[in-house]
DNA sequence: CAATAATCGAGACGGTACGTCACGTCTTCTT
DNA sequence: AAGAAGACGTGACGTACCGTCTCGATTATTG
């Protein structure tokens, strides 16, 4: 490395003015202010560029589009909250995470994501985006997780992990986008109760039609 | 009153021309065209008129927003493909159905629902349509299926039907929305067998926390 | 009169529903209403058939466009007005004339009649309407006093009628139109008594050049 | 302060892009074209930013409507014409200036004038303007001229000279509006001709009624 | 007295232009 | 070079009227 100077690891920086921190900050606070006052349609680069106090031009220099300047608004709203909770036994870290992520989709965080998959359904860059930033690093750890405990016999290993988490997930996620029904933790229990012996080893749910 | 003779069940129709099925119906065909090549976010009234033939304002006249005219279109589409099938056992027809949709969700009408509840995320309007228009008559037919079920034994009754429906349909709904992996038939059978099982009458799964 | 028998000078009428005097008044009542309201240029036929308690295609069975409809409606205000005076001494009617017409243009209905030749400056089909139901039917009655003027010897003869009755009325329709200074009596008196004399016989004015 | 220097005269600037003359000329150049093509009622906004090869937006920006774009172009069209010509006898004067007027009248900036004062009989700004932009300066003159000559003896001093005015020029402005007849040479000639003689010295025209 | 025919009010039709808004880019001066 | 400011060309928005049309209902004349 030592492009620079002794040791030196940091990134190399042309001439000109570095970028402002004090913008970046404001764009994204301003930016989750105003998606959760008007939603991801109605949220416009060119209002939060004026409520941030920024040129229209520097927050195209920096996101590419709404749905990257959303997602790192959203990633940064959540980023202590993100960690998996990796003691105990898997099922119930599983359960505890399912808990935690239904709490987040009740709050205003919830009507972020439900709102940036929505616009990921019209726009694939969004979508894409929303795996790369959201969905990924949390299912890798969690594929992990489920992989150990099938090594270790504490699950099935005859079922794919991602269907599992599926399962798991896929009824929260119901839940935030329909609307159709509370999503608390009664529910949240629920489901992970009817999933949970399922994926017990010997529990012989194989043989479909 | 019987102002009209015995029996007068004509549809009363008030005075002025009577709107021209001709232009719904190519206003309906023009939006199914359209929202296959571009999605919800892209489709422009102004584009449907066009291709339509029509007037803009004849539009707007009949669908107060693009959401409702996409919903219209998306229920003409699949009207026939609705109903459930509604013989032999309970989970069957459940399977059936789940199949079913499945295979919706991968053709170009899955396009439409997963970008319809897109956005319905930041359009309330368009979510409560979607759920009136679409969830709901589904939901009614399939709860009364499993409350009968359960009456009859075939499965246990201390669960929710709202939740067991969306033990089924959630992971469908998550790979719709996420394309994350696949929503094919093995995927749609391991859901299915996962969940049918916890269903069936003293399974016990009750009590977690 | 004798309407139906032998002799009969009355127009033919043919089958169908004959038209209705009441919808004529109401329409021009409406259009006179209106156009003192907003003027010509936002005197919609909309507007006019809806005070009018109308159909629009009423309105257009009868007067081909705007133009003829305010012109008519304008002509059915003033019909009483029209009338040259054609006692006395022709110089004299003419001067009478003219104080009635200043009267007139200081009226609302001077407005109408400013905003019809005004919105004949692009519509030259408005233009036209004016002419033939406004300018001609009075200017035809004036050339032929002026003419029997001549004859008589009242007045000279090497004159062109028309250029005569542009010296009168031209500067009366100049203060219509550009409202740069009053059009009251003193001024139409001065405009007759520089035009008089030299309308008189014997005058020789000829010759510029 | 002198933070510039002394004498800094620098006109102050705002920060932003500064409006672009050339987008400005060319909607000028634009609507005179298209105002002579159609007039002024059909002349779209629309039109001229196409014409223009710039947006409806920028249009809108710098003229708040039709009226006061179309008297931007008038004015802009005729600043450099028609200086009254001074030496000589008034009355000459007044005749060759006629004769002037006439050639323009019947070119396409004749048309534009009537255009503009037929806007100008439903929007009284424009009216307005072409009396602040055309009418006054050329009265001005007009009338300095009358009153020297009424000074110098050469014509009457009993006459208004905004009323002598209208004599010479009202025919003129009649056809140019109504167009019942030619506005040619030797009408011009003729007005002349009748009106002069009554504004020499002596000639007792006074005394109406 | 029925058939025919033109009218009526109502209001939907295919259009066009409106004036506004946000887009993403650009051009200026300032930091 | 990056910043704030703000003008630029673009294009869709939802609205208002245009002039035409299609209804059912009405009111005449004609056979």
């Amino acid at each position: 490395m030592a492009t620079q100077g002794a040791g030196s690891v940091v990134a190399k920086r042309g001439p000109g003015r570095p970028r402002s921190e004090k913008a970046r900050k404001a764009v994204i606070r301003s930016t989750l202010h105003l998606i959760n006052q008007v939603g991801f349609n109605d949220l416009t680069i060119e209002a939060v560029a004026a409520r941030a106090g920024v040129g229209k031009a520097t927050v195209y220099r920096w996101w590419p589009n709404k749905a990257e300047l959303v997602i790192a608004a959203f990633v940064s709203a959540v980023e202590e909250e993100l960690r998996f909770p990796s003691t105990g036994p898997v099922l119930e870290s599983i359960h505890e995470q399912m808990k935690r992520w239904a709490q987040i989709f009740r709050s205003p965080l919830g009507q972020i994501v439900a709102t940036v998959i929505g616009a990921g359904q019209s726009q694939p860059e969004i979508l894409e985006a929303f795996r790369r930033h959201w969905i990924e690093p949390r299912r890798l750890e969690a594929r992990r997780l489920l992989r150990q405990a099938m090594e270790s016999g504490e699950i099935r290993s005859d079922i794919d992990p991602d269907t599992a988490l599926d399962l798991f997930y896929g009824p929260l996620y119901l839940r935030l986008m329909i609307r159709h029904a509370p999503l608390d933790t009664p529910f949240v229990n629920e489901v992970f109760n009817v999933v949970k012996p399922v994926l017990r080893a010997n529990s012989g749910s194989s043989g479909s039609e």
